[in-house]
DNA sequence: ACCTGAACACCGTTCAAGT
DNA sequence: ACCTGAACACCGTTCAAGT
Protein backbone atom coordinates (compact mmCIF):
# COMPACT_ATOMS: atom_id res chain seq x y z
CA UNK A 1 0.00 0.00 0.00
CA UNK A 2 2.69 2.45 1.07
CA UNK A 3 4.98 3.33 -2.16
CA UNK A 4 8.69 3.45 -2.05
CA UNK A 5 9.23 6.69 -3.67
CA UNK A 6 12.89 7.17 -4.98
CA UNK A 7 14.89 9.87 -3.09
CA UNK A 8 14.57 13.11 -5.24
CA UNK A 9 18.04 14.82 -6.26
CA UNK A 10 19.19 17.49 -3.73
CA UNK A 11 17.77 20.31 -6.24
CA UNK A 12 14.47 18.77 -6.63
CA UNK A 13 14.03 18.24 -3.40
CA UNK A 14 15.17 22.21 -2.42
CA UNK A 15 12.69 23.53 -5.17
CA UNK A 16 9.87 20.80 -3.60
CA UNK A 17 10.37 21.97 -0.12
CA UNK A 18 10.41 26.47 -1.25
CA UNK A 19 7.38 25.67 -3.15
CA UNK A 20 5.64 24.13 -0.24
CA UNK A 21 6.10 26.58 1.59
CA UNK A 22 5.43 29.63 -0.36
CA UNK A 23 2.47 28.03 -1.29
CA UNK A 24 1.62 27.61 2.53
CA UNK A 25 2.04 31.03 2.50
CA UNK A 26 0.20 32.54 -0.30
CA UNK A 27 -2.54 29.65 0.48
CA UNK A 28 -2.70 31.38 3.81
CA UNK A 29 -2.91 35.24 2.67
CA UNK A 30 -4.75 34.66 -0.35
CA UNK A 31 -7.06 31.99 0.40
CA UNK A 32 -6.99 28.57 -1.70
CA UNK A 33 -7.41 30.40 -5.38
CA UNK A 34 -4.22 31.99 -4.89
CA UNK A 35 -2.70 32.01 -8.32
CA UNK A 36 -0.37 29.41 -9.03
CA UNK A 37 1.81 31.33 -11.08
CA UNK A 38 2.29 33.65 -8.33
CA UNK A 39 3.83 30.97 -5.94
CA UNK A 40 6.10 29.46 -8.35
CA UNK A 41 7.62 32.85 -8.98
CA UNK A 42 8.03 33.28 -5.40
CA UNK A 43 9.20 29.96 -5.10
CA UNK A 44 11.91 30.75 -7.25
CA UNK A 45 11.10 28.04 -9.57
CA UNK A 46 9.66 28.06 -13.26
CA UNK A 47 6.05 27.18 -13.57
CA UNK A 48 7.16 23.42 -15.20
CA UNK A 49 8.85 22.68 -12.05
CA UNK A 50 5.74 23.56 -9.65
CA UNK A 51 3.71 21.57 -12.22
CA UNK A 52 6.08 18.44 -12.24
CA UNK A 53 6.02 18.09 -8.45
CA UNK A 54 2.34 18.91 -8.01
CA UNK A 55 0.25 18.23 -11.05
CA UNK A 56 -2.92 20.16 -9.81
CA UNK A 57 -3.62 22.73 -7.25
CA UNK A 58 -5.45 19.45 -4.93
CA UNK A 59 -2.38 18.29 -4.96
CA UNK A 60 -0.26 20.56 -3.47
CA UNK A 61 -3.30 21.66 -1.06
CA UNK A 62 -2.74 18.63 -0.06
CA UNK A 63 1.13 18.79 0.67
CA UNK A 64 0.58 21.56 2.60
CA UNK A 65 -1.90 20.65 5.08
CA UNK A 66 0.09 17.85 6.45
CA UNK A 67 0.90 19.35 9.67
CA UNK A 68 -2.56 20.69 9.68
CA UNK A 69 -3.74 17.07 9.48
CA UNK A 70 -1.54 15.77 12.31
CA UNK A 71 -2.45 18.64 14.59
CA UNK A 72 -6.44 17.22 13.78
CA UNK A 73 -5.30 14.05 14.38
CA UNK A 74 -3.76 14.70 17.64
CA UNK A 75 -6.82 16.60 18.59
CA UNK A 76 -8.98 13.34 17.74
CA UNK A 77 -6.88 11.47 20.12
CA UNK A 78 -7.12 14.12 22.86
CA UNK A 79 -10.65 13.58 22.59
CA UNK A 80 -10.75 10.05 22.89
CA UNK A 81 -9.75 10.36 26.39
CA UNK A 82 -12.75 12.71 27.61
CA UNK A 83 -15.23 10.98 29.78
CA UNK A 84 -18.54 12.76 28.23
CA UNK A 85 -18.62 10.86 25.12
CA UNK A 86 -20.77 14.16 24.06
CA UNK A 87 -18.13 16.59 25.24
CA UNK A 88 -15.82 14.11 22.86
CA UNK A 89 -17.81 14.66 19.93
CA UNK A 90 -18.16 18.22 20.47
CA UNK A 91 -14.27 18.41 20.87
CA UNK A 92 -13.84 16.79 17.63
CA UNK A 93 -15.73 18.80 15.76
CA UNK A 94 -13.92 22.02 17.64
CA UNK A 95 -10.59 20.80 16.00
CA UNK A 96 -12.40 19.26 13.22
CA UNK A 97 -13.76 23.13 12.07
CA UNK A 98 -10.38 24.77 13.02
CA UNK A 99 -8.90 22.26 10.20
CA UNK A 100 -10.97 23.67 7.57
CA UNK A 101 -10.11 26.99 8.54
CA UNK A 102 -6.46 26.25 7.95
CA UNK A 103 -7.43 28.33 4.56
CA UNK A 104 -9.73 30.77 3.28
CA UNK A 105 -11.68 28.14 1.06
CA UNK A 106 -10.57 24.90 1.93
CA UNK A 107 -14.13 23.67 2.72
CA UNK A 108 -14.82 24.04 -0.89
CA UNK A 109 -12.34 21.84 -2.41
CA UNK A 110 -12.69 19.05 0.98
CA UNK A 111 -16.70 18.79 -0.21
CA UNK A 112 -15.39 18.15 -3.16
CA UNK A 113 -12.71 15.08 -2.33
CA UNK A 114 -15.57 13.42 -0.79
CA UNK A 115 -16.90 12.22 -3.85
CA UNK A 116 -14.14 12.03 -6.08
CA UNK A 117 -11.94 9.02 -5.43
CA UNK A 118 -9.01 10.44 -7.23
CA UNK A 119 -8.60 13.51 -5.66
CA UNK A 120 -5.45 13.81 -2.87
CA UNK A 121 -7.44 15.27 -0.18
CA UNK A 122 -10.26 12.16 -0.54
CA UNK A 123 -7.42 10.04 1.99
CA UNK A 124 -7.67 12.76 4.88
CA UNK A 125 -11.39 12.47 4.14
CA UNK A 126 -12.01 9.27 4.59
CA UNK A 127 -10.12 9.59 7.44
CA UNK A 128 -12.18 12.33 9.15
CA UNK A 129 -15.49 10.69 8.25
CA UNK A 130 -14.08 7.55 9.98
CA UNK A 131 -13.42 9.49 13.07
CA UNK A 132 -16.60 11.23 13.23
CA UNK A 133 -18.18 8.09 12.95
CA UNK A 134 -16.27 6.85 15.73
CA UNK A 135 -17.48 9.86 18.20
CA UNK A 136 -20.52 10.00 16.92
CA UNK A 137 -21.69 6.46 17.52
CA UNK A 138 -20.02 6.57 21.42
CA UNK A 139 -22.44 9.58 21.72
CA UNK A 140 -25.68 7.85 19.89
CA UNK A 141 -25.03 5.01 22.12
CA UNK A 142 -25.44 6.98 25.33
CA UNK A 143 -28.24 8.64 24.12
CA UNK A 144 -26.72 11.80 23.98
CA UNK A 145 -26.65 12.60 19.85
CA UNK A 146 -29.24 12.41 17.37
CA UNK A 147 -29.99 8.73 16.36
CA UNK A 148 -31.21 9.44 13.25
CA UNK A 149 -27.48 10.85 12.20
CA UNK A 150 -24.94 9.62 9.97
CA UNK A 151 -21.22 10.58 10.18
CA UNK A 152 -21.45 11.77 6.81
CA UNK A 153 -24.28 14.05 7.22
CA UNK A 154 -22.21 15.40 10.11
CA UNK A 155 -19.35 15.61 8.70
CA UNK A 156 -20.97 18.15 5.67
CA UNK A 157 -23.10 19.83 8.22
CA UNK A 158 -19.14 20.79 9.92
CA UNK A 159 -18.13 21.98 6.12
CA UNK A 160 -20.93 23.94 5.82
CA UNK A 161 -20.19 26.13 8.88
CA UNK A 162 -16.52 26.05 8.11
CA UNK A 163 -17.30 27.82 4.36
CA UNK A 164 -19.70 30.55 6.00
CA UNK A 165 -17.36 31.00 8.96
CA UNK A 166 -14.41 32.03 6.57
CA UNK A 167 -16.21 34.90 5.45
CA UNK A 168 -18.04 35.58 8.57
CA UNK A 169 -14.89 37.39 11.21
CA UNK A 170 -15.56 40.64 9.63
CA UNK A 171 -19.66 39.79 9.46
CA UNK A 172 -20.52 40.54 13.35
CA UNK A 173 -21.61 36.58 13.65
CA UNK A 174 -19.16 34.75 16.15
CA UNK A 175 -18.28 30.91 14.81
CA UNK A 176 -19.18 29.70 18.55
CA UNK A 177 -23.01 31.06 17.91
CA UNK A 178 -23.12 28.84 14.73
CA UNK A 179 -21.15 25.99 16.35
CA UNK A 180 -23.45 26.63 19.12
CA UNK A 181 -26.56 26.58 16.28
CA UNK A 182 -25.66 23.46 15.06
CA UNK A 183 -24.97 21.40 18.13
CA UNK A 184 -28.68 22.53 19.44
CA UNK A 185 -30.40 23.51 16.81
CA UNK A 186 -32.77 26.70 16.28
CA UNK A 187 -35.79 25.08 17.62
CA UNK A 188 -36.86 24.80 21.04
CA UNK A 189 -39.41 22.54 22.42
CA UNK A 190 -42.14 24.90 23.84
CA UNK A 191 -41.73 24.24 28.08
CA UNK A 192 -38.33 26.54 28.09
CA UNK A 193 -36.81 24.47 30.46
CA UNK A 194 -34.10 23.43 28.65
CA UNK A 195 -31.67 25.87 29.13
CA UNK B 1 -36.10 55.76 -4.13
CA UNK B 2 -37.41 54.12 -6.77
CA UNK B 3 -35.99 55.40 -10.42
CA UNK B 4 -37.22 56.17 -13.40
CA UNK B 5 -35.26 54.12 -15.79
CA UNK B 6 -35.83 55.82 -19.71
CA UNK B 7 -37.45 52.79 -21.68
CA UNK B 8 -35.17 51.18 -23.98
CA UNK B 9 -35.05 51.17 -27.99
CA UNK B 10 -36.62 48.08 -29.10
CA UNK B 11 -33.87 46.21 -29.88
CA UNK B 12 -32.26 46.95 -26.88
CA UNK B 13 -35.26 45.33 -25.07
CA UNK B 14 -34.81 42.61 -26.84
CA UNK B 15 -31.48 41.96 -26.56
CA UNK B 16 -31.73 42.64 -22.64
CA UNK B 17 -34.75 39.84 -22.69
CA UNK B 18 -32.50 37.08 -24.74
CA UNK B 19 -29.78 37.82 -22.44
CA UNK B 20 -31.61 37.21 -19.72
CA UNK B 21 -33.55 34.14 -21.06
CA UNK B 22 -30.18 32.57 -21.80
CA UNK B 23 -28.06 33.34 -18.64
CA UNK B 24 -31.62 31.66 -16.38
CA UNK B 25 -30.90 28.67 -19.02
CA UNK B 26 -26.95 28.59 -18.66
CA UNK B 27 -26.62 29.17 -14.75
CA UNK B 28 -29.73 26.66 -14.03
CA UNK B 29 -27.20 23.95 -16.23
CA UNK B 30 -24.07 25.11 -15.43
CA UNK B 31 -24.31 27.11 -12.13
CA UNK B 32 -23.59 30.72 -11.33
CA UNK B 33 -19.80 30.71 -12.82
CA UNK B 34 -21.25 29.96 -16.29
CA UNK B 35 -19.28 31.52 -18.69
CA UNK B 36 -20.33 34.99 -20.06
CA UNK B 37 -19.35 34.61 -23.16
CA UNK B 38 -21.13 31.75 -23.92
CA UNK B 39 -24.04 33.45 -22.60
CA UNK B 40 -23.53 36.58 -24.80
CA UNK B 41 -23.14 34.10 -27.76
CA UNK B 42 -26.08 31.88 -26.98
CA UNK B 43 -27.84 35.52 -26.80
CA UNK B 44 -26.91 36.17 -29.90
CA UNK B 45 -25.18 39.33 -28.88
CA UNK B 46 -21.50 40.49 -28.32
CA UNK B 47 -20.16 40.25 -25.50
CA UNK B 48 -20.22 44.44 -25.22
CA UNK B 49 -23.95 44.30 -25.13
CA UNK B 50 -24.29 41.67 -22.11
CA UNK B 51 -21.39 44.45 -20.20
CA UNK B 52 -23.80 47.43 -21.24
CA UNK B 53 -26.95 46.10 -19.82
CA UNK B 54 -25.09 44.10 -16.85
CA UNK B 55 -21.59 45.48 -15.86
CA UNK B 56 -21.38 42.56 -13.35
CA UNK B 57 -22.05 38.92 -13.53
CA UNK B 58 -23.84 40.32 -9.96
CA UNK B 59 -26.21 42.42 -12.22
CA UNK B 60 -26.44 39.71 -14.49
CA UNK B 61 -27.29 36.97 -11.32
CA UNK B 62 -29.72 39.19 -9.67
CA UNK B 63 -31.95 40.42 -12.78
CA UNK B 64 -32.23 36.48 -13.61
CA UNK B 65 -33.33 35.81 -9.68
CA UNK B 66 -36.30 37.84 -10.11
CA UNK B 67 -38.76 35.51 -10.38
CA UNK B 68 -37.53 33.28 -7.31
CA UNK B 69 -37.40 35.96 -5.55
CA UNK B 70 -40.56 36.75 -5.90
CA UNK B 71 -41.55 32.85 -5.11
CA UNK B 72 -39.82 33.78 -2.06
CA UNK B 73 -41.70 36.54 -1.01
CA UNK B 74 -45.00 34.79 -1.56
CA UNK B 75 -43.61 32.02 0.53
CA UNK B 76 -43.47 34.43 2.96
CA UNK B 77 -47.33 35.45 3.29
CA UNK B 78 -47.72 31.80 2.93
CA UNK B 79 -45.42 31.47 6.16
CA UNK B 80 -46.94 34.14 8.12
CA UNK B 81 -50.55 33.01 7.90
CA UNK B 82 -49.49 29.76 9.77
CA UNK B 83 -50.82 29.36 13.44
CA UNK B 84 -47.85 28.03 14.96
CA UNK B 85 -44.99 30.22 14.78
CA UNK B 86 -42.31 27.30 15.03
CA UNK B 87 -44.18 25.81 11.78
CA UNK B 88 -43.87 29.71 10.56
CA UNK B 89 -40.20 29.42 11.17
CA UNK B 90 -39.28 26.34 9.33
CA UNK B 91 -41.53 27.05 6.78
CA UNK B 92 -39.76 30.25 5.96
CA UNK B 93 -36.34 28.81 5.90
CA UNK B 94 -37.62 26.04 4.08
CA UNK B 95 -38.42 28.33 1.61
CA UNK B 96 -35.16 30.23 1.89
CA UNK B 97 -33.27 26.73 0.92
CA UNK B 98 -35.51 26.55 -1.70
CA UNK B 99 -34.30 30.22 -3.23
CA UNK B 100 -30.60 29.47 -2.36
CA UNK B 101 -30.77 26.26 -4.91
CA UNK B 102 -32.35 28.20 -7.43
CA UNK B 103 -29.15 28.01 -9.20
CA UNK B 104 -25.70 25.90 -8.54
CA UNK B 105 -23.24 28.08 -6.36
CA UNK B 106 -25.95 30.56 -5.26
CA UNK B 107 -25.30 31.01 -1.74
CA UNK B 108 -21.29 31.90 -2.36
CA UNK B 109 -22.26 35.40 -4.15
CA UNK B 110 -25.42 36.07 -1.90
CA UNK B 111 -23.33 35.52 1.14
CA UNK B 112 -20.91 38.09 -0.60
CA UNK B 113 -23.25 40.22 -0.91
CA UNK B 114 -24.11 40.54 3.06
CA UNK B 115 -21.68 42.77 3.55
CA UNK B 116 -21.33 44.30 0.26
CA UNK B 117 -23.54 47.01 0.67
CA UNK B 118 -23.03 47.75 -2.98
CA UNK B 119 -24.02 44.56 -4.51
CA UNK B 120 -27.06 44.12 -6.34
CA UNK B 121 -27.77 41.11 -4.41
CA UNK B 122 -27.82 43.10 -1.49
CA UNK B 123 -31.06 44.27 -1.04
CA UNK B 124 -32.48 41.10 -1.32
CA UNK B 125 -30.38 39.98 1.14
CA UNK B 126 -31.50 43.01 3.70
CA UNK B 127 -35.19 41.71 2.85
CA UNK B 128 -34.16 38.02 3.43
CA UNK B 129 -32.51 39.32 7.23
CA UNK B 130 -35.60 41.37 7.76
CA UNK B 131 -38.41 38.44 7.51
CA UNK B 132 -36.18 36.17 8.99
CA UNK B 133 -35.49 38.72 11.31
CA UNK B 134 -40.01 38.71 12.06
CA UNK B 135 -40.10 34.81 12.06
CA UNK B 136 -37.27 34.63 14.66
CA UNK B 137 -38.79 37.16 16.98
CA UNK B 138 -42.37 35.39 17.19
CA UNK B 139 -41.04 32.00 17.64
CA UNK B 140 -38.81 33.48 20.39
CA UNK B 141 -41.51 35.29 21.81
CA UNK B 142 -43.20 31.75 22.73
CA UNK B 143 -40.06 29.90 23.89
CA UNK B 144 -39.93 28.15 20.50
CA UNK B 145 -36.73 29.41 19.03
CA UNK B 146 -33.42 29.83 21.08
CA UNK B 147 -33.26 33.55 22.86
CA UNK B 148 -29.84 33.97 22.32
CA UNK B 149 -29.91 33.55 17.98
CA UNK B 150 -30.36 36.27 15.83
CA UNK B 151 -31.20 36.90 12.29
CA UNK B 152 -28.21 37.07 11.14
CA UNK B 153 -26.71 34.02 12.21
CA UNK B 154 -29.54 32.00 11.06
CA UNK B 155 -29.63 33.08 7.74
CA UNK B 156 -25.75 32.51 7.68
CA UNK B 157 -26.85 28.99 8.90
CA UNK B 158 -28.86 28.39 6.39
CA UNK B 159 -26.93 29.58 3.45
CA UNK B 160 -24.22 27.29 4.99
CA UNK B 161 -26.97 24.47 4.43
CA UNK B 162 -27.82 25.50 1.34
CA UNK B 163 -24.14 25.19 0.04
CA UNK B 164 -23.60 21.76 0.76
CA UNK B 165 -26.72 21.13 -0.66
CA UNK B 166 -26.07 22.16 -4.27
CA UNK B 167 -23.45 19.05 -4.39
CA UNK B 168 -25.08 16.79 -1.96
CA UNK B 169 -27.68 15.32 -4.58
CA UNK B 170 -25.26 12.45 -6.07
CA UNK B 171 -23.66 12.22 -2.30
CA UNK B 172 -25.90 9.99 -0.41
CA UNK B 173 -27.23 12.67 1.97
CA UNK B 174 -30.01 14.10 1.88
CA UNK B 175 -31.10 17.65 2.29
CA UNK B 176 -33.69 16.79 5.00
CA UNK B 177 -31.41 15.37 6.89
CA UNK B 178 -29.26 18.60 7.28
CA UNK B 179 -32.59 20.90 7.37
CA UNK B 180 -33.61 18.51 10.32
CA UNK B 181 -30.01 19.00 11.96
CA UNK B 182 -30.47 22.78 11.69
CA UNK B 183 -33.79 22.86 13.48
CA UNK B 184 -32.57 20.08 16.51
CA UNK B 185 -28.94 20.02 16.25
CA UNK B 186 -26.50 16.81 16.85
CA UNK B 187 -27.01 16.76 20.55
CA UNK B 188 -29.78 15.41 22.97
CA UNK B 189 -30.11 15.51 26.09
CA UNK B 190 -29.24 12.81 28.75
CA UNK B 191 -32.25 11.22 29.25
CA UNK B 192 -33.41 10.00 25.64
CA UNK B 193 -37.12 10.53 26.38
CA UNK B 194 -37.21 13.62 23.95
CA UNK B 195 -38.01 12.34 20.61
C1' DA C 1 -28.19 55.28 -28.58
C1' DC C 2 -26.81 50.98 -29.15
C1' DC C 3 -24.18 47.09 -31.09
C1' DT C 4 -20.12 44.42 -32.73
C1' DG C 5 -16.04 41.99 -32.35
C1' DA C 6 -11.16 42.65 -32.24
C1' DA C 7 -7.79 43.60 -28.73
C1' DC C 8 -5.94 43.34 -24.25
C1' DA C 9 -5.08 41.24 -19.77
C1' DC C 10 -4.69 37.48 -16.78
C1' DC C 11 -3.76 32.92 -15.53
C1' DG C 12 -3.50 27.96 -15.84
C1' DT C 13 -1.03 24.35 -18.39
C1' DT C 14 2.18 22.23 -21.68
C1' DC C 15 6.43 21.28 -23.89
C1' DA C 16 10.76 22.04 -26.58
C1' DA C 17 15.21 23.29 -25.42
C1' DG C 18 18.72 23.46 -22.02
C1' DT C 19 21.75 21.77 -17.91
C1' DA D 1 16.62 13.60 -14.20
C1' DC D 2 15.21 17.93 -13.64
C1' DC D 3 14.51 22.84 -14.76
C1' DT D 4 13.24 26.99 -17.48
C1' DG D 5 10.32 30.04 -19.71
C1' DA D 6 8.13 30.79 -24.05
C1' DA D 7 3.86 29.38 -26.16
C1' DC D 8 -0.84 28.14 -26.13
C1' DA D 9 -5.57 28.20 -24.47
C1' DC D 10 -9.31 30.18 -22.13
C1' DC D 11 -12.08 33.76 -20.47
C1' DG D 12 -13.34 38.19 -18.60
C1' DT D 13 -13.38 43.08 -19.90
C1' DT D 14 -12.74 47.24 -22.72
C1' DC D 15 -13.16 50.18 -26.58
C1' DA D 16 -12.74 51.94 -31.40
C1' DA D 17 -15.46 51.58 -35.30
C1' DG D 18 -19.89 50.91 -37.23
C1' DT D 19 -25.24 51.39 -37.67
Amino acid sequence: MVQDVPPLRADAQRNRDRILNTAAQHFAARGIDASLEDIAKGAGVGSGTLYRHFPTRDALLAATLRKSQEQLLAAAEAARVLHHPAAALQAWLKALQTYLRTFNGLPAPVLAAIKEEQSPLAVSCQKVTSLTEEFLAQAQKNGHACERLCANDLFLAALAMAWVANHVDALGSSCETLDDLLAHGYLRSPCPTQD
